[in-house]
DNA sequence: AAGATATTGAGACTGCGTCTCATCCTGTCT
DNA sequence: AGACAGGATGAGACGCAGTCTCAATATCTT
């Protein structure tokens, strides 16, 4: 069973963030002489009512069938913006494209990825970010951030086809995402 | 200090392997009723002379600079056999281009990755480990592999430059390796 | 409202890695 | 050894996520 150092992460209960957000970026932008444009105001908009993980290109199409201003350019710019005030996380699961989060009141936390579905599953273990920051310290190493990502086959897709996890296993091939 | 299940790597103090890695390759290729050609064996050799980590650009000069055969696509393929019978490992950095080291007689273990010299560091915690298989068993996730990296400041630019911790921490912008 | 400056969009471009295909090499069979 | 079948090679085209360029446009300041 899962205890009290462990749990996982349900982003379905988010709570409303009163927009919270808007203001964050605002004063960012602000105080680096930026401008608030239309368009980084929908990005912002678009990436807080998305609440799980997106790629740019999703996030690039979902925006151009609601038609609000948006062109492969300055999506890819905004999002190092929201990446820079921490409104937004990114991750590499070794699928090409980079996965996005908005991160408005969400801890650190880390992720099994299941290879044949794709579901990401969200989880936080102190135990193990103490014993990280023991081994940082064993060699004088100053963390700035840190990246633990369990690859494997979920529950369900092991429900659903209880070969599979022996065919992965058995097919490096199939894992490419570069541990 | 460090404790009993934690401990660092020093690739300097590999053991020679006597040969065994070719036997290895050539087994699998054979077994798959591939051919034991004059490339996968130089390209084999050059790997296993490289004790630290190398990108495919890296090990193409390399050969090219000892007159060995080699083409990009050569490197690329042979590079994707060695990781299908278990003689190399790839690590993604964020750096673009993927890191590879030989991995024969070498255990699974997770890096420390100085964002400034690029230095990597290799550790293994088992009480990590263990942590790691609990939460995917709270789940029932089947794990294929898992990836632990650090990011930050290593010692010794930390000493060379004291302020270099902060000007990172300060500015996300540099740190482009997607947490 | 005007001026200064940041932003936008279309598309060219970059870099890592993959694919194509004509030619060459390996392993095997005789 | 000689010959054959099929895998391997190399040069360069290609794919794709992401970045850059630059002229036109929007935002902020006064």
């Amino acid at each position: 069973m899962s205890s009290s150092h462990r749990h996982f992460i349900d982003k379905s209960q988010d709570a409303d963030t009163g927009g919270e957000e808007e203001r964050i970026l605002e004063g960012f932008l602000r105080e680096r002489g930026l401008k608030v444009t239309k368009a980084r105001r929908a990005l912002l908009r678009q990436v807080f009512t998305m609440h799980d993980h997106f790629t740019a290109e999703q996030l690039l199409d979902r925006m151009k069938g609601e038609g609000l201003p948006a062109s492969k350019a300055t999506v890819y710019r905004t999002l190092q913006v929201l990446l820079e005030c921490d409104l937004l996380v990114a991750h590499d699961f070794g699928e090409g494209a980079l996965y996005y989060e908005h991160s408005f009141g969400h801890a650190h936390h880390d992720h099994l990825f299941c290879l044949h579905c794709k579901a990401i599953t969200e989880f936080r273990d102190d135990r193990i970010e103490e014993h990280q920051d023991r081994v940082a310290d064993d060699v004088g190493f100053r963390i700035l951030s840190h990246s633990l990502k369990i690859y494997g086959i979920c529950n369900q897709c092991a429900q659903d086809d209880p070969g599979l996890p022996d065919r992965y296993a058995a097919n490096p091939g199939l894992v490419r995402h570069r541990s």
